[in-house]
DNA sequence: AAAATTATTTAGACAAATCTAAATAATTTT
DNA sequence: AAAATTATTTAGATTTGTCTAAATAATTTT
């Protein structure tokens, strides 16, 4: 099937927003790819005939297994040019989204599978989120709850879920990235603020807003 | 300014039509695009318009400074992708065009920019031509003419004009590629066949049609 | 130089992807 | 359960890039 670029990214996001068998919402969408409730209304209707999504009229939208396949092809594409652009061009995390964003789109398997092998057949990227694999095949991530939820003391940064350019240049000024150590010094309900600890490096103050972003497993 | 695939690819086709400062009629561009000759006339209005290129009806097309430069840039990232995946994604010289057809779209200086480095700066691609350095120089291509031209008797092949996934697969099936040297064993104008010996082989006939697309110089 | 041919442009249409404004359905509040 | 609010869809318009068919300009042939 030949998907343009706009049907990719249609369902790439829809890919995204659909936890279990949860329906996505046209709103939901419509904010996630920043256009309007009506736009997403026109294009379930084409996704539909092409049996990438189930939809029903105010039923919301699910993938359907093709294009739950679909998009793993695309999110395989994103993350192996987002290791490509950090491990062999030296950009920062923070960087890559957007240049990936339009990589993706070059759709050919050949390529793909060459640049996976390249890479080392890499199995996450430089968020931390994992890499499906030509099958479509994907690690399951290790057991990881957000920064704020956390309760074991010390903790290892497996992943980032929000990719803004803002929050992840922060994180880099911070002296966070994947990997990273910390300790948490204290959670003050007060003003919904976490303090943490990184080796050799005096403690820092991060907001709940902040944390949520950021996942973590005990080490 | 920011251009759509379409504007670009037009642009691109301009200057690889233009010789010197003769016109581009709008035949040929529809010809080398792909497209009608009607198409051709709506999208030149928008290029003038955008002041890529200067057009007044029925006096064919010419790029301005600023589409001259607009269109090494995208030849410069076209032809650093086609490095890139012979060079280091193993590709053979008939596969590339294609991928560096869309690979060229990534508008990112930055990623070009990073990407030549890593490549080492090559100033010619896997087929022979010169790749614009960031400020739009190109080395000079050294002197050269087509194998069915050259008076010389012992050549090295410099270039291929035809990139058809056609030709470069026939050429390299020969054993024909850059800097392959061959000797014309004698030039049949009965038939238009060029009968050519390189090292270590039995020699070969080749059609003039062929040959004309083989750049060669003495050696 | 008139006729025939070829090249180019115009006019009007279409598909894809989007939008706004209005209508309708679903959900929440009172 | 009626009213108010929110979510979603429909209808109709817009932009981009393309097309066909017809009209016009340029060039070539006779």
């Amino acid at each position: 099937m030949n998907l343009s670029i706009a049907e990719e990214n249609y369902v790439k996001a829809i890919y995204k927003l659909q936890e279990g068998d949860t329906a996505v919402t046209t709103n939901a969408l419509a904010y996630e790819l920043d256009t309007k409730p009506a736009s997403v209304t026109d294009m379930a209707k084409k996704l539909k005939e092409k049996q990438l999504i189930d939809y029903e009229k105010y039923k919301g939208i699910t993938l359907t297994a093709e294009g739950r396949k679909t998009a793993l092809q695309i999110v395989r594409r994103h993350r192996l040019w987002e290791c490509f652009l950090v491990d062999k061009l030296a950009f920062s995390w923070e960087e890559v989204h957007e240049l990936a964003e339009e990589l993706e789109h070059v759709r050919s398997e050949k390529l793909t599978n060459r640049l996976s092998e390249y890479l080392g057949n890499p199995t996450v990227d430089p968020h931390g989120d994992p890499i499906p694999d030509a099958h479509g095949r994907m690690a399951k991530p290790r057991p990881q709850t957000s920064l704020d939820q956390a309760n074991a003391k010390r903790l290892v940064v497996t992943a980032v879920t929000d990719q803004s350019v803002a929050l992840l240049a922060f994180l880099n000024a911070k002296g966070i990235r994947l990997g990273t150590q910390l300790e948490i010094v204290a959670h003050y309900e007060y003003d919904n603020s976490i303090e943490i600890k990184m080796k050799h490096a005096p403690s820092l103050t991060i907001s709940e807003q902040v944390a949520k972003n950021i996942m973590v497993r005990p080490v």
